[in-house]
DNA sequence: CTCTTAACTTAGCATTGAGGTC
DNA sequence: GACCTCAATGCTAAGTTAAGAG
């Protein structure tokens, strides 16, 4: 029974994606419905419900896929929870207005034509003394903002950096200055150009391939073989990934076949025609056993690797820009191996092949130490462009992308980056409400073209929606955002759960992770949706006039700088301050004010559909700390006995001793009630976070002056707010916000 | 307008290692 | 000192955006 249920299942998706064939260009996809474990299994379970609702059966697998359908709607609902979306809407001013013009406005025709471009005026006073140009514009009122505040500090500097210092000092300052240098308080450069002077070592490559030894063997079809060397690379590649699941996917193996054959002498070729007849065992036996060898290395062995690793950040790891030694992210060339795709990634298991110095493009000074390449190689190109901020670039095979070498974020370059993104999304903040009276304007326009680019900008808005980028078919997984949805991601609800006018997203994001909602709408967008899905298939774009680059003008034409990604920084850095002022209670203790900062880190990242999988040993983890948290509970019933018949003891001798041992019994439980409390509230901590991740949103959507500000005011030690990457990554926010701070 | 590409930001997972526990 | 755990870090894929060619 429960056979033909998975034919039938599979019947029907394949189905699916046959229709979607036909209109996109021929593409032989696996049915195989592999989205990844996270996504996958909710994905899954609903097409199993459905299929359960057809026919039903008691099987023991039916069973099952109950419990996860049970399990299913909790998580939806943890992630749609009411209590949410009220705070976000209230903050958000989406305080649902009366949509009372008359409907059959709704309802008029279109033109199909007259491309009347709304024009906008600049509303923002400010703005208008910007320059056309863009990023011009941005940098002047960085630049205004940034003399401003130095200004302000001026007399606080003064004293420390010119005002009293010696000649003999100066050198001495020189160097502690380098240390922590405030790039925020200095000059920026002129627009367009990255950097002066730019110096360093060019990249680190992996390792050469080194032999396995001749004991490790390989066979085929049952038969030992010795590879050459380029055929045993790659196959070690595989065989080091035998414990992955995605060893057994189709598309994986035969991608990876493929690639392999490439590297094969023309005799392997003729032998190796299928990979079901290679055994990797041994080898992966081998890498298991000296990965297992790593781990137990002496400690001297530890340290010597240690050191050298050292060394070659010392040497490779830091540029000079510009008189300052900056710190560079990724200056190790990635190296060899089979791509893993996010997803169902129609490349994954394909050879990346190994980089050479001849596919590497340098970019420097001229009046710099030119990198050397390594002995017997030259670079493909050096370069001398301050226009871009890269260090060495190089194309990548499997999707012929280019990857840079670039520098850390807690670098000038990226930072300054950084701060005028939340500059961006704080002058959003002052025009977003006209911004919405607009788009709302827009959902009655008729013209198709400008109600489609309201409703998605709205989609953006109120559910912090990626832009959605139209992807090349086949060669990504597919995945979508706000502009690219097709009709099939969402359901109208006219009424449900008591709801009326709910839409009902389900589609795979960045990532390939899924985003599920359940969202009422105002009426109008409602019927707006209603009307764009008329006459189409489910696998038609539901915005079909509508792409990011006609939206990205748009909002272009509303705002200086605005993309669609600013409301994405904007909501979350908005709700982050906006659930701060809601959660903290003053008198609350350190772990429990930190507790509110987290449950607020999380509102947005909900908001942002920062998933993760559950940490494997999540149940276990939460297990010990029940333990541990039942033992502290022991331990205070205990500690309070003691403290009681110490007190009658007192009372009964009442001599100094006795008082003594009862204000250290009562220390005693005060201390284990502290202990108590902070375990608790880590454990809540814990379990809230089961699967959702904080960092992204803490580290590219919160604007950390928010945070700097929370800290001061509530007398919170940065620390535990930041670790020191992050403290590094946010120094100039660290620096320049105080209590007051407003975003 | 469409298509392509370069440059840069955002993303989650795997690995590592510091610091705690046994 | 061995072992364990989880936060930090490393890695690199997957997005967004602007600009330029056709």
């Amino acid at each position: 029974d429960s056979h033909k249920h998975k034919d039938k299942h599979k019947d029907k998706e394949h189905k699916h994606k046959e229709h979607k064939k036909d209109k996109e260009k021929d593409k032989s996809k696996n049915s195989n419905s592999e989205y990844r474990d996270f996504s996958e299994k909710k994905h899954k379970d609903k097409e199993k419900d459905k299929v359960k609702h057809k026919d039903s059966s008691s099987s023991e697998k039916h069973k099952d896929k109950h419990k996860d359908k049970e399990k299913h709607k909790e998580e939806k609902s943890k992630f749609s929870s009411d209590d949410f979306k009220v705070k976000k809407e209230k903050e958000n001013g989406f305080s649902s207005p009366s949509c009372n013009r008359s409907e059959n406005e709704d309802d008029c025709l279109f033109s199909i034509k007259e491309d009347k471009p709304l024009k906008r005026h600049r509303d923002n006073d400010e703005d208008i003394a910007y320059k056309p140009k863009k990023i011009k514009t941005e940098d002047e009122k960085r630049e205004k903002k940034r003399k401003q505040e130095v200004e302000n500090d001026k007399s606080k500097k003064k004293s420390k950096d010119k005002g009293a210092m010696g000649e003999g000092k100066k050198k001495k300052m020189k160097k502690e200055e380098e240390e922590k240098w405030k790039w925020w308080e200095e000059e920026r450069h002129p627009e367009g150009i990255k950097w002066k002077f730019l110096e360093h070592k060019g990249p680190v490559f992996a390792p050469a391939y080194e032999r396995m030894p001749d004991k490790v063997k390989f066979y085929y079809d049952g038969k030992t073989m010795k590879l050459s060397l380029g055929a045993e690379e790659v196959a070690t590649f595989f065989a080091k990934m035998l414990d992955h699941e995605y060893t057994t996917k189709d598309i994986f193996r035969k991608n990876f076949f493929k690639d392999w054959r490439k590297e094969m002498t023309s005799e392997e070729k003729s032998t190796i025609t299928s990979l079901d007849k290679c055994d990797f065992g041994e080898m992966h036996q081998y890498f298991k056993a000296q990965a297992e060898a790593r781990k137990q290395m002496s400690k001297e062995e530890k340290q010597k690797i240690k050191e050298e690793n050292e060394r070659l950040l010392q040497e490779y790891g830091f540029c000079m820009m510009d008189n300052h030694r900056e710190r560079i992210a990724n200056f190790k060339i990635e190296p060899p191996g089979l791509f893993r795709g996010r997803g169902n990634h129609p490349k994954m298991g394909m050879l990346k092949r190994r980089i050479m110095p001849e596919d590497i493009i340098i970019n420097c000074s001229k009046d710099s130490k030119v990198p050397v390449p390594p002995p017997g190689h030259k670079w493909k190109e050096v370069r001398h462009d301050n226009k871009v901020t890269w260090l060495v670039s190089w194309t990548e095979n499997i999707q012929g992308s280019i990857k840079y070498i670039m520098l850390n974020p807690s670098s000038r370059i990226k930072g300054e980056k950084d701060w005028q993104k939340y500059e961006t999304a704080r002058r959003l903040k002052k025009s977003v409400e006209k911004i919405r009276s607009q788009y709302r304007e827009d959902w009655k326009s008729k013209e198709m073209k400008i109600r489609q680019r309201a409703v998605a900008l709205y989609f953006i808005d109120k559910l912090a929606l990626r832009a959605g980028n139209e992807k090349e078919e086949g060669e990504t997984a597919d995945t979508v955002g706000c502009c690219s949805l097709r009709v099939e991601h969402i359901t109208l609800h006219p009424e449900i759960d008591g709801q009326e006018y709910v839409v009902e997203f389900d589609f795979l994001g960045k990532d390939s992770i899924r985003y599920y909602n359940k969202v009422p709408v105002e009426k109008r967008v409602f019927k707006n949706l209603q009307l764009f899905m008329e006459n189409k298939q489910p696998e038609d774009d539901l915005f079909d006039r509508l792409n990011t680059s006609i939206l990205n003008k748009h909002l272009q034409d509303l705002m200086e700088g605005l993309t669609a990604k600013v409301f994405r920084t904007y909501n979350a850095s908005i709700t982050l301050q906006q659930q701060l002022k809601e959660l903290t209670s003053p008198d609350d203790n350190v772990p429990a004010k930190i507790l509110s900062y987290n449950r607020a880190n999380r509102a947005v990242a909900i908001l942002c559909n920062h998933q993760r999988a559950p940490p494997k040993t999540f149940e276990k983890s939460m297990q010990n700390l029940q333990v541990k948290i039942d033992a502290k509970k022991d331990q205070l019933v205990d500690a309070r006995r003691e403290l009681k018949s110490a007190k009658a003891d007192a009372k009964v001798r009442r001599d100094e001793k006795s008082k003594k041992t009862v204000e250290s019994k009562k220390k005693a439980v005060q201390r284990l009630e502290e202990q108590l409390m902070k375990l608790e509230v880590q454990a809540t901590d814990r379990e809230e976070n089961k699967q959702i991740a904080l960092g992204t949103s803490k580290l590219n959507y919160l604007d950390p002056r928010i945070s700097v500000a929370w800290c001061k005011k509530w007398n919170i030690p940065v620390e535990k707010i930041y670790n020191k990457t992050q403290r590094e990554k946010f120094a100039w926010a660290i620096d320049m916000a105080d209590e007051d701070f407003e975003f």
